[in-house]
DNA sequence: AACTACCTCAACCGCGATAGC
DNA sequence: AGCTATCGCGGTTGAGGTAGT
């Protein structure tokens, strides 16, 4: 970042309070950002650095609130974000990491390198909001904790386990620090999710069905989640078409009972039945 | 082709926390 | 200590796109 020279600063505080002096008259723009709004913005943010967003926004010569800047900085123009679907290895991460922390989507966000708290609340919102609601129960119950951990992180985990490609499994014999940082963070919030479900639930469940145990996921992530050599998330072969898991994918996971519940033989956890969660099979079409 | 319903996601708003005066 | 500006977060909205009829 380039160091901002004292003669700059003395005029933009000038200008700043001649700004402020006629705030009022100046009629803001709102909606969408054009191009060239974009490389303005972009063009002062190397100039000036980040924050005064409002002085900044003077300077560019951009009718925009400096909240307004700050968004499509952090949201759409800074480097390094990840564009496109979130791949199933995020969507698992933010199912973990919402049962810790609740609605914390930039502290869940942290977690998720290139994405932005508003892309893991969208995603909250439309997929797993909207779930909870077509099975008629709230998305803070226990019902419906329970159903995302016996029904939908193992579907999840299945999902990323059956499209990894073997160059992956391959890779992940080998080991580095960004891996093992993010195997890291997925297995805290597995545990601790574990550990709420284990404390509040008391329903006995058939032996024939099983969510995967920490040892499983252990083993699911070193066989295929991270890229090791970039240290970003991994492609996994995913295309992004594929990166969510459409109602097509859950109907035949819903279909195949022998491979959705292939954690069975290890596990000592178990899926519960549907009934108990009170779904029923035109529910589970409904899974995303 | 036209209409409708639904979905996605960028952007806005309000509020609380913090910093600076 | 109190006021004001700024920042960052979470909730919400609505424009544009897409799928279904």
């Amino acid at each position: 970042m380039i160091k901002t020279p004292p003669c700059l600063l003395f005029h933009v505080k000038k200008d700043l309070e001649d700004f402020i002096s006629c705030k009022e008259k100046v009629e803001m723009r709102k909606g969408g950002w054009t191009l060239d709004e974009d490389s303005k913005l972009i063009h002062y943010i190397s100039l000036l650095g980040q924050g005064r967003w409002d002085s900044l926004a003077h300077f560019a010569g951009l009718k925009r609130t400096g909240k307004s800047c700050r968004l499509r900085w952090m949201n759409y123009l800074r480097p390094n974000l990840r564009r496109g679907k979130l791949t199933p290895q995020e969507q698992l991460l933010i199912l973990l990491l919402h049962f810790r922390f609740g609605n914390r989507w930039a502290k869940i966000a942290e977690q998720l390198p290139g994405r932005t708290d508003n892309e893991v609340k969208n995603y909250w919102r439309t997929k797993v909001q909207k779930h909870a609601k077509q099975l008629h129960c709230d998305v803070n119950s226990l019902q419906f904790r329970d159903f995302l951990y016996y029904q939908w992180l193992p579907r999840l985990t299945e999902q990323i386990r059956s499209t990894s490609s073997p160059q992956e499994q391959l890779m992940s014999s080998s080991s580095s620090t960004s891996h093992n940082n993010s195997t890291e963070v997925i297995l805290e919030n597995f545990t601790f999710l574990q550990a709420g479900i284990n404390e509040s639930t008391n329903i006995t469940c058939p032996i024939n069905q099983s969510t995967p145990n920490v040892a499983q996921v252990t083993s699911l992530i070193d066989d295929n989640i991270w890229n090791l050599s970039s240290g970003n998330w991994t492609s996994s072969g995913f295309e992004d078409e594929f990166y969510d898991l459409s109602s097509t994918d859950m109907a035949i996971y819903s279909n195949s009972q022998d491979q959705c519940h292939s954690w069975a033989s290890a596990g000592s956890e178990v899926l519960l039945p549907d009934e108990t969660l009170g779904l029923s099979d035109v529910d589970l079409w409904l899974f995303p």
